[in-house]
DNA sequence: CACGATTAAATCGTATACGATCTATTAAGG
DNA sequence: CCTTAATAGATCGTATACGATTTAATCGTG
């Protein structure tokens, strides 16, 4: 009866995706004060990430990696390289692609960045913080294969 | 030094914010096309969940179980509304407040929502995905209660 | 009862997301 | 070659989020 009972009237603290959605919008909020003192959005904040770890990237290479397309990617490039973050190159070789890198100051960034993680904020053990964190991945690796076969 | 190597270059892969931040997205593209049959949107789908589960409820009321307030609530509703799955009424007993109630309209719904779950497409075993779940939405509230200590 | 403080929604401006489309460049095939 | 197809970014329109402010109603205290 139970299952009958929760499909007849669905409980949104039992969905995963409401779950996911409303951490998502907590971490937003999270990380706002920090992000504030570096004047930076989250999404400004790991398109920098992502080009710490693998600077001179093409734009759809780091859409890759962030899961976002070249639709949102451009205006939050654009205003990281008025800021002077990183500079928009077209590349030589494919004058269709451009390649985005770090400048200097883009890089200073990560020592001012470095003491934010919010693990202690998260009430979570750091074993069920890297567990969840790995679920998370999985499950997000998996909506985007089913998105896709779905197209 | 693996420690001190990760906070010097951090790698996205291994954040639990872009985790939920990119799962939350890939939830928006596996539900898109389920979505669209219905012609909502998901805010506007989480909104109606909650007003099955409980309805005619004020605002702000709403909004507490959907982590929003009325800066984003008022335009989704007002939309509900003009769809016809909703009204707006403001309480005759403080007029401050606008108690929002399904129609009959709204609560069809329910039927044809009924068979969206994704939770073969999450690819994670029936216990896992109840586990995690619950892991997130701790998780979710507790930087919520961080945030709010902050402010 | 009056009036400042509080509260509930709504409004406005800014920053994402994203579908659809456009432009410029390169690739491919006859 | 030359035309068509494919690709990479950019642009535009729509829908959230959310800080800051505004408006209207109610509360609290003297």
């Amino acid at each position: 009866m139970t299952d009958k009972a929760a499909a007849k009237a669905p409980k949104l603290a039992d969905f995963l995706c409401f779950a996911i959605y409303s951490a998502n919008l907590a971490y937003g909020r999270a990380y706002k004060p920090i992000l504030d003192e570096l004047g930076l959005t989250y999404t400004q904040y790991i398109a920098i990430v992502a080009l710490w770890e693998h600077d001179n990237q093409t734009v759809s290479s780091l859409g890759e990696k962030l899961f976002l397309e070249s639709n949102t990617l451009t205006p939050i490039l654009k205003k990281l390289e008025a800021m002077g973050y990183l500079r928009r190159q077209r590349s030589p070789e494919d004058e269709r692609q451009v390649v985005v890198s770090l400048t200097p100051a883009g890089r200073r960034l990560r020592e001012k960045a470095l003491p934010m993680n919010l693990v202690k904020e998260s009430g979570l053990a750091p074993a069920d913080f890297a567990k969840i964190q790995k679920a998370v991945s999985v499950l997000r690796d998996n909506l985007i294969k089913a998105a896709k076969v779905a197209d």
